[in-house]
DNA sequence: GCAAGACAAGTGCATATGCACCTTTTCCGG
DNA sequence: CCGGAAAAGGTGCATATGCACTTGTCTTGC
């Protein structure tokens, strides 16, 4: 076995830690620019999701999303308060169907400018054949350890 | 211009939409495993970094582990009330110096066992060689969106 | 020795995150 | 029809995350 290289020795060992670490950097990017239409990027994602798949249950998108049912329960309070989706009853008395409002389609779309702004400043410092690889592999990433312990879903 | 493939149009898109979502699955596996002793994953990080790197400041310990300055000082809250790190008088009258405890070691110690043990599990899962690849590439990710903006450290 | 600016840290606020536990509704077997 | 399991959400608690602003301390030029 070779000796470990000075980036071996002083780098993250840790897979979750490295993760967090990127996630935290790339996620304030993407913040900043939304900030300019008072979105969170998390905010972001649900009204995107929420856009392109229709209204749905609360749990079904939780799991579109890959996040926790009450993580995803409790992000929507500020987005039903400021009016951009609502909350309505579902065909089942057990079920609540989200979908958009007006302003939030129309939020939705003046947001989308913003995130392709920070999309395009990360790729450009990253690469865009780079970030569509990490992609993959954030993919890959997120099916392996969803089967081990799928829970609530699949 | 070749056509999109099923799982270009379907998958995710968003840099930083993947990235948490893979963190924060990530993060699980390691979360419970420390939970045998007690510890958080990002509670962990913190130990293990200052044991690592010995008694320093709170904003050297935070820039070391490409944390916020204020989270990592409210992180500290807990892990101090538990008697595993002390926060004491730096040698500045400004800066306070943090240090594990001699149960803090005793803890990390443990911890550091249920730690090889999730990450095994996941590289079991992802692949040893995978895993490396991907911190590597983190590491880029890291340096890439801290340029632009180094702020409060570097 | 002092005032201006730099520097380290703390605080208020708002949201993000997820586990354990509880309530309400269905669904299903008998 | 009833009783129990399963399904969908909600709540309490604890921590994570980071921006803007404040406080206390040092450094430096004069």
């Amino acid at each position: 076995m070779r000796k470990a290289t000075f980036e071996e020795r002083s780098a993250t060992l840790c897979n979750s830690l490295a993760l967090r670490q990127a996630a935290r950097h790339v996620s304030q990017i993407y913040e900043r620019h939304l900030a300019a239409e008072g979105l969170r990027a998390s905010q972001y994602s649900i009204l995107s999701t929420l856009g392109r798949c229709g209204p749905q249950p609360i749990g079904a998108l939780a799991q579109r999303m890959v996040m926790d049912r009450t993580t995803l329960g409790r992000a929507l309070k500020p987005l039903e308060r400021d009016g951009l989706l609502e909350i309505g009853p579902g065909p089942d008395g057990r079920t609540r169907s989200l979908h958009l409002t007006a302003t939030g389609e129309t939020k939705l779309a003046a947001a989308a400018g913003r995130w392709q702004e920070a999309q395009a400043e990360f790729e450009a410092a990253f690469g865009t054949q780079e970030a569509a690889d990490l992609r993959a592999t954030l993919r890959r990433v997120i099916a392996v350890t969803g089967e081990g312990r799928a829970g609530q879903g699949a």
